[in-house]
DNA sequence: CCATAGTTTAACCATTTGGTTGATAAGTTA
DNA sequence: TAACTTATCAACCAAATGGTTAAACTATGG
């Protein structure tokens, strides 16, 4: 009865890490089996076969990175805040994971039928409170008319894109690894002030 | 001494689709040659590889990016014009080619340091006009003080990021593929117009 | 202390996959 | 037309790969 939790966490925690670099197709279920120190015939008792085995991984993925939006745009803050809350979430989020929003992308450009499922929950992001407080001041003529999940792309695009295109950029810039974390760094300043300097610039 | 260019040309157009589509581990040598209606032996007698082939293949695509926006960046317009233009052909390059950035992104993130040769193209956006132009104007003060490389990866951020990211993106905003191809649209007009706007501000 | 259920392993299996081969066809040249 | 080069194909191969099995080990509760 006693269920030893261990090796079922080990699995997932080295797939993950396999699946992450590798990508479905890329990851060797000998190579996760090795990784993980256990025997491969492990993965089959406790997943069944490597697709469900990469499921439960990419679930737990893209909840945590949705998790992480949704309650930044949630809670007690001015738009404005939120939009910085966000640009930091998403910055801490993507320097501890760079290799997660290439893998996201990734899978579900190459299986988007599929994981569609998956993708409801992003549909709450509209529900957010930052959307009717943004809705709110732009009736009041606080900002300029605009549609708020353009305003939730500018930060995504600017956060997360540089590290889904690292190997350009810094290829552009010739930049180090140093060099570019002071680059995302960087960004993850200017980009919310960007943005709420556009949206606030009602006036003119 | 005929060189048959069609067979040739035939492999490399299937093996660029399934690539793109697949991925490198991804894709099977059998399906590309069904694809393109050929025998599988002849995809070794012309390329030797699958890797060969990808390779030419990759080459090819990240040439083709690189050159749509050296020639942007060089041709004769002030730096404003630039970025407009800039955004107006990343928009042309992924509305037509939806499936190429991810699959550079992700093979470039799977497989870094082998292709970092082939990224030393793009250390050339950093001599081209476009820079000198906007180091000129910020010794001006008619720019206000900022990496014009930062201005650049706000431009590839906001057009080509959305393309990358649409699963999660038309998630968010319950959009159908309609719908979503005008909320590019709308970003191809509005991204540079708030960057532009935000590098004239030197006044505040 | 043993019966039972859960866990782990080595060996095995069927299929897929990238790649090869030897023969054959189709041009090319002289 | 004979010699030669280039292009194409069906059949084949060895290695890799996801998955299975049957036996062994471990723990625990009665």
């Amino acid at each position: 009865m006693k269920k030893d939790i261990s090796t079922e966490e080990k699995i997932l925690d080295h797939a993950g890490q396999i699946f992450k670099m590798k990508g479905f197709s890329g990851a060797r279920m000998q190579e996760i089996a090795d990784s993980a120190g256990i025997n491969k015939a492990m993965l089959h008792y406790y997943f069944r076969s490597k697709k469900m085995l990469f499921d439960k991984i990419f679930e737990n993925i893209l909840d945590d990175f949705q998790q992480n939006i949704i309650i930044t745009l949630n809670d007690e803050r001015s738009w404005e805040n939120k939009l910085t809350a966000l640009s930091e979430k998403l910055y801490m989020f993507v320097y501890h994971n760079e290799d997660i929003p290439i893998f996201l992308f990734n899978e579900l450009h190459m299986n988007y039928n599929f994981f569609s499922e998956q993708l409801f929950k992003f549909k709450e992001i509209k529900k957010s409170s930052f959307f009717k407080q943004f809705m709110s001041e732009m009736k009041k003529g606080n900002i300029i008319k605009t549609d708020p999940l353009q305003v939730l792309v500018h930060i995504f695009s600017g956060i997360i894109f540089p590290v889904v295109a690292k190997p350009i950029i810094s290829s552009m810039g010739d930049l180090n690894d140093k060099q570019f974390d002071q680059f995302l760094l960087e960004r993850k300043k200017i980009v919310p002030e960007i943005i709420i300097q556009y949206l606030k610039n009602t006036g003119v």
